[in-house]
DNA sequence: GAGCGTTACTTGCGGGTGCAACCGATGGTA
DNA sequence: TACCATCGGTTGCACCCGCAAGTAACGCTC
């Protein structure tokens, strides 16, 4: 496991636990999205497109969104560009700009398989967890991110 | 975020944090135990390997441990044993099988970087839980993984 | 003891990602 | 207007990883 003696059986099962868990609920939600030729990462891509407006955003606002670096987004659009589910517009005001734009296909893949990743999400997790112990997985976690945003702001 | 609209309020707030906060949690246990020279893979391996008898492990059991493919256990050994942290051994009575064992090199690395991993552990999770977070952790990422495991097995 | 399915590990290959370097564009300042 | 720090994006490079194929060894069966 991830860490040695120093914690205590509780903490050292409950780390573990979350540890084993995390990645295998990863590969469970991976392997029920493949089916439609998408992993978790193209799916993530779809759907912020889909929710902003006119289906496009600029490059660094969505590496940011995704929380992949700007090369690593880059190569994940060439990607998607290929299999036609996103287009790249230049920005007529800023002409550094690059948006990245869901098209038809992408917008119907997304569609397409939207309903198997909510069903997954529901089997895997919220299912098992039922309703309150979602509300507490959501409460914990924004504990330890309102956490870390802090000690990263008082970083700089 | 991860999925669309067709959940809750509620669950769509909790699996959002989650995501997003799983990725961050990682980057920063990653980026606390960089300095030490080692990835988080490093020292899961380190750790492992201190724990088992003889210092030392069958490759396949210790890919499984770490929940990691045949080949990228050896790669990732290919680098330890560049730096001199383990060191393979064959064994007697069954001469497929290749042990990973652990060097006084490696150990000492280990302890040396031990500490700051607990550390990081705990000032990053631990603490901002509090006790009874913690055990509320480990009893929901286990109902998730005995719903996985069950459910793989009723596949095959 | 010959054959064969299985196991343990390694290697070739391709995909995904981050970092550093680079280029063009922008916006503020002298 | 000229300069320059900064920003947005892409490319080169290196690393990590999994899958498939290959090799060697094991052990069961006939």
């Amino acid at each position: 496991m991830a860490t040695p003696r120093w914690l205590t059986e509780t903490e050292q099962e409950s780390w573990r636990n979350y540890i084993l868990t995390a990645h295998d609920l990863e590969m469970a939600l991976e392997a029920d999205l493949a089916p439609h030729g998408l992993s978790m990462g193209d799916y993530e891509v779809l759907v912020w497109l889909s929710e902003a407006e006119l289906n496009r955003m600029r490059m660094c606002d969505l590496a940011q969104s995704l929380q992949l670096s700007p090369s690593g987004l880059t190569r994940r659009l060439d990607g998607m560009v290929r299999n036609g589910w996103v287009d790249r517009a230049s920005c007529a005001s800023d002409r550094r700009v690059m948006y990245a734009h869901l098209t038809p296909a992408g917008r119907a893949k997304m569609e397409e398989a939207a309903p198997t990743h909510v069903a997954s999400v529901r089997r895997h997790v919220l299912e098992p967890l039922g309703p309150e112990g979602v509300a507490q997985l959501g409460e914990l976690f924004g504990r330890v991110r309102d956490h870390l945003l802090r000690h990263e702001l008082t970083r700089s």
